[in-house]
DNA sequence: TAGATTGTTACCGT
DNA sequence: CACGGTAACAATCT
């Protein structure tokens, strides 16, 4: 569920909860705290500290926590179903999702604020993990705000190897926010085939890549969420390209699957 | 019901 | 060594 544009939207709901201090905090799955993340820790560091920013880094959503001596970051990964929901209000309500379904047997973690408030996470799935001080650096740049030469650089390869396209896009490493389903909508938007070799991507095709890349975003961003691209409806079998009618082609990455236009996707 | 699912990561192979 | 494919994770939805 959560790609960038989910993402950002959680951002901008968690921003209610900036200058709030934490009071208290509940882990009520400790299967959402990675490895290297305790109870035990939250509990003994969190309490009295006030949230001072609201930041995102791709898929990553980061809180900065300042007070008491301290000064650290609470990050949050939402894995395929995570949802953030400050003072009972989900933000995913903002977005035009399909079944947003609430449950409060979903919620693995919650901040509980001084006077009154919370942000919690409800994740179904529980592949969502809380993490203190995510190496940040682990990431790429943002994919909204890629530049031309970040792009270029993302895209670099040795001579002779050739992984696809698709595969680098989806490397948080490499370019930090695109999933499957964002990926799929923008190489179909720029009608780049997902099996390209990025050894074999030239400029022009390349310029045109961070184009579509962060218009893209924007356009699903404004249209309500990851799946509401033009490629969405036809992820099926018998599904077409919404441009020429042709029936799109599939096939799986890492148990991904994969739909594009094989008459204007080169 | 069988099959698919938006993400991340350890491991294996080339 | 770099990098991709794969499976695993866990639960829900169609």
């Amino acid at each position: 569920m959560p790609e960038l544009p989910e993402v950002e939207v959680y951002r901008q709901v968690a921003s209610a909860a900036l200058g709030r201090v934490i009071r208290q905090v509940e882990v009520l799955d400790p299967l959402c705290l990675a490895p290297g993340t305790t109870a035990e820790f939250l509990a003994d560091n969190l309490p009295g500290t006030t949230v001072s920013a609201v930041r995102r880094r791709g898929k990553l959503l980061a809180l900065d926590l300042r007070g008491r001596g301290r000064e650290l970051t609470l990050g949050v990964r939402f894995g395929m179903t995570g949802v953030v929901i400050v003072d009972g209000l989900a933000a995913i309500e903002q977005l035009v999702y399909a079944p947003v379904q609430r449950n409060p047997k979903w919620i693995r973690f919650r901040l509980v604020f001084a006077g009154r408030g919370e942000l919690s996470l409800q994740d179904p799935r529980r592949f969502g993990r809380v993490v203190v001080d995510p190496d940040e650096a682990l990431l790429g740049p943002d994919a909204l705000t890629i530049t031309v030469r970040q792009m270029r650089a993302a895209l670099a390869a040795r001579p002779g190897s050739g992984p696809p396209l698709k595969a680098r896009l989806l490397d948080q490493g490499r370019i930090a926010g695109l999933g499957n389903l964002v990926v799929d909508e923008l190489l179909w938007r720029s009608g780049l085939s997902p099996l390209r070799r990025v050894d074999a991507v030239t400029d022009e095709e390349l310029r045109r890549l961070q184009r579509e890349t962060r218009a893209t975003l924007r356009l699903l961003m404004r249209r309500g969420g990851s799946h509401t691209g033009d490629l969405m409806p036809e992820r099926r079998p018998g599904g077409k390209c919404p441009r020429d009618g042709t029936p799109l082609s599939r096939y799986r990455v890492g148990g991904r699957s994969t739909w594009w236009c094989s008459l204007h996707q080169h």
